[in-house]
DNA sequence: AACATAACAGTCGT
DNA sequence: TACGACTGTTATGT
């Protein structure tokens, strides 16, 4: 069996280009914000690399123990070994702050982590069907322009836009960067969103994560994987009749990234991932929520 | 009972 | 031409 492809490097790991836009009008230009690169801790560096992550050399290891073990439960040792090296790292944070906006970000997976974790959910992960895969908006009913399954802890549902999504049981994998969460960020999610985006057509359009049933203390923790995608948040009041001159806030979401959106962020900036069609790699983004039960 | 809308289609500008 | 930015939905649920 070849292990080969956990060393596969399809997406390369870099800093998220992060900056404003302002809110078009006739002086509108975009103001780049340049983030510079990550100092010391070279996440590129091979020598940082042998630290951080699992190479070759226990693949083959697993290997030569003449182990029959399918394919994933290959993946599963390296994710399960690998995560409390992610926690021990230093993140280098990058936080946002805007009216009544206030994120968090940074590169929490070193690209190898990121390229089989990335790889486990692809051959993990079921997408709802039929009735759960429509949305229900404006008096329609529509697919959803990508693909969603919603995972979670016994019992719990998300409710959102006329719609309500079940919690299925936790796959393990999930369990895992859950429980990896808890650790860096200090609080406890019991809910993931899961969004598939199969190239740059697939989106999601302008929303608040503003759910009632959401513990309102807690951030929401987006977990990027694969295909990098323009990201960007708005303000309410830049929204017609209101349009007030609010400069949106775009950012990048890079392989390997989490962003931590801390309230109130989600009770005034709608946020969206708009099409990129040159953007050609699947993305598949896990969304981390605080649910309270009822 | 105001109010918001995780979607699209249409317009306009580049 | 195609893409991206922006506007207006529309009938239902809260």
């Amino acid at each position: 069996m070849d292990f080969h492809v956990i060393k596969t490097k399809q997406f390369p790991l870099s800093d998220g280009i992060l900056g404003t836009k302002k809110q078009s009008d006739e002086t509108s230009k975009e103001q780049k914000i340049g983030i510079a690169s990550l100092p010391e801790e070279n996440i590129n560096s091979k020598k940082k690399r042998k630290v951080d992550v699992l190479d070759c050399t226990s693949c083959e290891h697993v290997n030569k123990e003449g182990n029959e073990e399918p394919h994933n439960s290959y993946l599963y040792k390296n994710l399960d070994l690998a995560f409390p090296s992610v926690k021990r790292r230093s993140l280098q944070w990058r936080k946002i702050i805007r009216n009544n906006l206030d994120l968090d970000y940074t590169l929490l997976f070193p690209c190898d982590v990121a390229d089989s974790l990335l790889q486990v959910l692809e051959n993990e992960l079921d997408y709802f069907t039929g009735d759960l895969a429509k949305i229900h908006i404006f008096g329609k009913w529509l697919d959803v322009p990508r693909k969603q399954v919603t995972y979670g802890d016994p019992g719990l549902t998300y409710k959102y836009s006329g719609i309500v999504r079940p919690a299925q049981p936790w796959p393990q994998p999930l369990e895992a960067v859950r429980d990896l969460l808890g650790n860096v960020t200090g609080y406890n999610f019991n809910f993931v969103l899961v969004n598939r985006y199969k190239d740059g057509s697939d989106k999601m359009g302008e929303h608040k994560d503003d759910e009632r049933d959401l513990d309102s203390q807690a951030p929401i923790a987006s977990v990027s994987l694969g295909q990098a995608r323009d990201f960007y948040f708005r303000h309410q009041d830049t929204k017609p009749p209101k349009k007030l001159n609010i400069e949106k806030v775009l950012l990048q979401l890079q392989h390997g990234s989490l962003l931590l959106m801390n309230p109130p962020t989600n009770q005034f900036w709608y946020h969206a991932l708009p099409p990129r069609k040159s953007a050609p790699g699947v993305r598949i983004n896990l969304t981390f929520r605080k649910i309270i039960p009822h």
